[in-house]
DNA sequence: TGCCTTGTATGTTTTAAAGCATCAAAGTTA
DNA sequence: TAACTTTGATGCTTTAAAACATACAAGGCA
């Protein structure tokens, strides 16, 4: 299933990966400072509470990233896809994991050493430009989702989900199925309700036929609508 | 009441200051690629919507930084004191400001020129460091606030938010009154609730002698207790 | 000084969403 | 293949918080 076979050059050679950007003489180097591991669908990557091990790239696969909160509800913070990085922010802190990462499928992560990251990239100011960015746009990312979540009614938050989903991860080959098959629970841990809820919103908008829905597949009907309902509830 | 005196040599030479670690060079060229300016209580400083002009430094006063949400119901995500930054997130991501920064009080703001943030300062790596290390802090306390305002109730919240400013703002000499003076609105706005709930809650808590309130005035009586309203509600 | 706006306080009603309960369907394991 | 577990679906009940309605106090300002 997974393509096992992408080596270290596959991943700084690709232009959207966050090591594109360092010279020839840091990806030699990184070589020596990068290791890979293989997850299996709904294994942790690492805990809430767990020292950051290094820097985390996400290979190939798909990652939930979320926060324990109030009688262990979960809130979903962030979903990475490949060549997307994770667990950076704690390193960069100096801190615990404030929030844990799972695989919705089968993934491959590559570890790379906090000494090649403090000591070598962070000291090419490209590559520390380009995390500052990366943390600027996912902070912004955090405040808006705040405003979201809390302020927006039930469907206005599922809207937004689902339309965030489609950003995220896009759409299968027919064009409109989302590329992306969560749980109902996983649908509402990302937009702040309960299941039932989730589920039953979910129903709503199949029979408004703004989305179609056949198990865990979503199709998106009517983006537009979507769109709409996202703003005005 | 400012001391208006406060000159870019206190800044540079503030230990608690982002700038305090540029180098001498630096630090020179810095003073020709700063400017001050004077707000009144309740003016912005910048608005949703507005292109960054530059890095800021709030010199002295006190700030509030909030999203416009449902209805303009606004929504407080952040707050600073002296010698905070403020609005350099949209500036690092190269977007629009995606929230509003008004004064609480009487205040000074420092504007230093992008020009010199991204052509001098970013190529020191320490000063890109600090900069990756407040980021990443302020996205895991985005992250948690995410959280606490969706899933706590009421007192939680309002807990928790008086402990914040508790936190960011001290105490007044006599150790106990809150060194901030908020208006019920803004606490309500900081705590995700309406006024009327704040008031409310604000009046229990008073009832149940965690705190005291005279005015804008909040004592905190009993933080062990408030700790726990926030933890458990 | 009194008027008027704004902020604070508190009681009442309404409502969105959580919480429960039940059942069906789909997966998983023995 | 049957027993069991998990996930999805839907109806009903409860509840936390918003919305609304006054009322009162304080601070500007004419």
């Amino acid at each position: 299933m997974l393509n096992s076979e992408l080596g270290v050059k596959d991943i700084v050679d690709n232009p959207k990966s966050i090591f594109y950007l360092l010279n020839q003489e840091e990806k030699d180097e990184l070589q020596h400072h990068i290791s890979l591991a293989h997850y299996k669908k709904n294994e942790f990557i690492f805990k809430e509470g767990d020292k950051p091990t290094g820097f985390l790239l996400l290979v190939d696969g798909k990652v939930k990233i979320f926060k324990e909160g109030v009688g262990g509800r979960e809130q979903i913070v962030r979903m990475a896809k490949p060549l997307g990085v994770i667990g950076y922010r704690a390193l960069f802190s100096d801190e615990i994991h404030n929030s844990s990462a799972v695989t919705l499928e089968e993934s491959l992560v590559c570890t790379i050493s906090p000494d090649f990251i403090f000591n070598r990239a962070l000291k090419n100011s490209d590559f520390s430009f380009k995390i500052i960015r990366k943390l600027s746009k996912e902070l912004g990312f955090s405040n808006s989702r705040t405003v979201t979540l809390t302020q927006k009614h039930i469907r206005g938050r599922l809207a937004e989900s689902l339309l965030l989903l489609k950003d995220k991860y896009g759409f299968e080959h027919d064009g409109t199925t989302l590329r992306v098959y969560l749980s109902r629970e996983d649908i509402a841990n990302l937009s702040n309700m309960t299941t039932s809820n989730a589920i039953r919103t979910l129903s709503t908008f199949a029979s408004e036929k703004v989305i179609a829905i056949d198990g865990r597949k979503i199709k998106i009907l009517d983006a537009n609508r979507l769109e709409r309902v996202s703003k005005l509830g």
